[in-house]
DNA sequence: TTGCTCCTCACGTCACGTGAGGTGGC
DNA sequence: TTGCTCCTCACGTCACGTGAGGTGGC
């Protein structure tokens, strides 16, 4: 009967002998005999077993979900629904945090360098930074019911990095213009608050990108922080909203 | 002075009281003072450093870099690139493992029941399609470099699910039917021929997206296994290859 | 007899959860 | 005096890595 020693097996699956005590160890891949002097004997049986094994490993089951599985003490399709599940979870709560990253490396970016354009100002400091972020992040969350962050987030990555960026970098300079437009006197029915309206609910949208309860969320988050947000996110002002408001009253929007 | 016990603290914080004894533990966050009876008392000061880790750790910071972090030990933007940097590598490497998981429930469900469909047949193991599936997963892995695949994961979540479903779906009736192109005897220059290579073409380069090493890693795979494709992941045949290669020669594409 | 492989403990990892057993504070 | 909060051990988690100390096999 052909047999395997445990270095052998180590090597052609590209594993380290200790791995294979381990599995050993917790029942999960035992050798079918040991020579004399305890050295484990693995058969053929042992190695499909073993590929097996590996070959679930890398689909990132745990050791103990692969034992219940070659045990064909659960289901292997239902193991995998339920696996794919939970990875998509761990997906989704990694995307957020990267997407947190993201917002405080950029605003440290955009502010850390104060000191040096403007010698009357102190750098922040950049600890502070991330705890402002963090906190408008952590409230922007809890204006979503988990699910409703989780499709909000997927839309962001459908839309990619590239349309984000343009939605954010155009969301300023648009509530600029409109706030010109208030200081120029324009009427909300004039055709310049018709035309900055239309593309301000041009860039909502492509926001909620039309799911009503993630427009519903963002009109709450502007409704509920406008006299506060121009610290925290350079939201709209509430005079800047309900210009907007009035413009499209008048277009019977 | 104003001082909180362990208690206020956790719940000020939503944190346990079990979590505030491990950050002592380990010097993370250590009560300015004690009582005689051994009762932490924590300062504003603490409670500063508190929010401070509660942050970081929301970024998904360790506890070691929080506190390299906030002793100055470590500059903050270059930790947050670094770690951004580890994310995103967590976020490929669990996309890989969800597009595998996708790709093995994929093929059980297609594959799971032709001993239903066809009394004649055994339902395959559904193990051995776990095995098929990696095995063929990692022989395309095998093709790019980390960093190529790299590429090709971003642009495949860059195209979307319903996009790559939708070339997925085309390229089996598009092989079909050049195959029966084949079969009616057309010559490689007619009007069916162009068309068929067209649309192969097309689809190709939604694959590929004009990234050169990604092209040539797919033409490499699909020339190493074009005997042996078919019953992996119905690729094209060499036959019908070299029909599409003839037909983009004379049309000098 | 000399390397090389094999063996069995056993501690360390990361951030706590979960008791166990005991004492201060109102 | 009775609850409630607090305290300090200390084991368990997950999948091994990394020695330590010792013995078979060619």
């Amino acid at each position: 009967m052909m047999s395997y020693r445990i270095g052998q097996l180590a090597q052609m699956a590209g594993l380290t002998v200790r791995t294979l005590h381990h599995w050993d160890a917790i029942g999960l891949l035992t050798p079918t005999h040991r020579t004399a002097a305890g050295y484990r004997g693995y058969t053929g049986g042992d190695v499909e077993r073993l590929y097996q094994i590996v070959a679930l490993r890398s689909c990132g089951f745990a050791l103990d979900d692969i034992a219940a599985v070659l045990d064909r003490r659960a289901p292997i399709d239902k193991a995998l629904a339920d696996h794919a599940h939970r990875i998509d979870q761990q997906i989704t709560a990694l995307q957020a945090v990267a997407r947190r990253l993201t917002a405080v490396r950029t605003r440290i970016e955009r502010d850390s360098g104060a000191g040096v354009l403007d010698p009357n100002l102190l750098d922040p400091d950049l600890l502070d930074i991330v705890r402002e972020v963090v906190t408008m992040d952590d409230k922007i969350a809890s204006y979503f019911e988990p699910e409703v962050l989780a499709e909000f987030a997927a839309r962001r990555a459908e839309l990619g990095d590239a349309a984000i960026a343009a939605v954010e970098n155009r969301w300023p300079t648009l509530m600029a213009e409109v706030q010109q437009a208030i200081d120029d006197g324009e009427p909300p029915t004039g055709d310049r608050a018709q035309v900055l309206a239309t593309e301000w609910m041009g860039l909502l949208a492509a926001a909620h990108g039309g799911n009503q309860q993630i427009a519903a969320g963002l009109q709450r988050i502007a409704d509920d922080n406008a006299d506060t947000a121009q610290s925290m996110f350079a939201g709209p002002t509430r005079e800047q909203m309900e210009f907007i408001g009035a413009a499209n009253a008048a277009r019977g929007a």
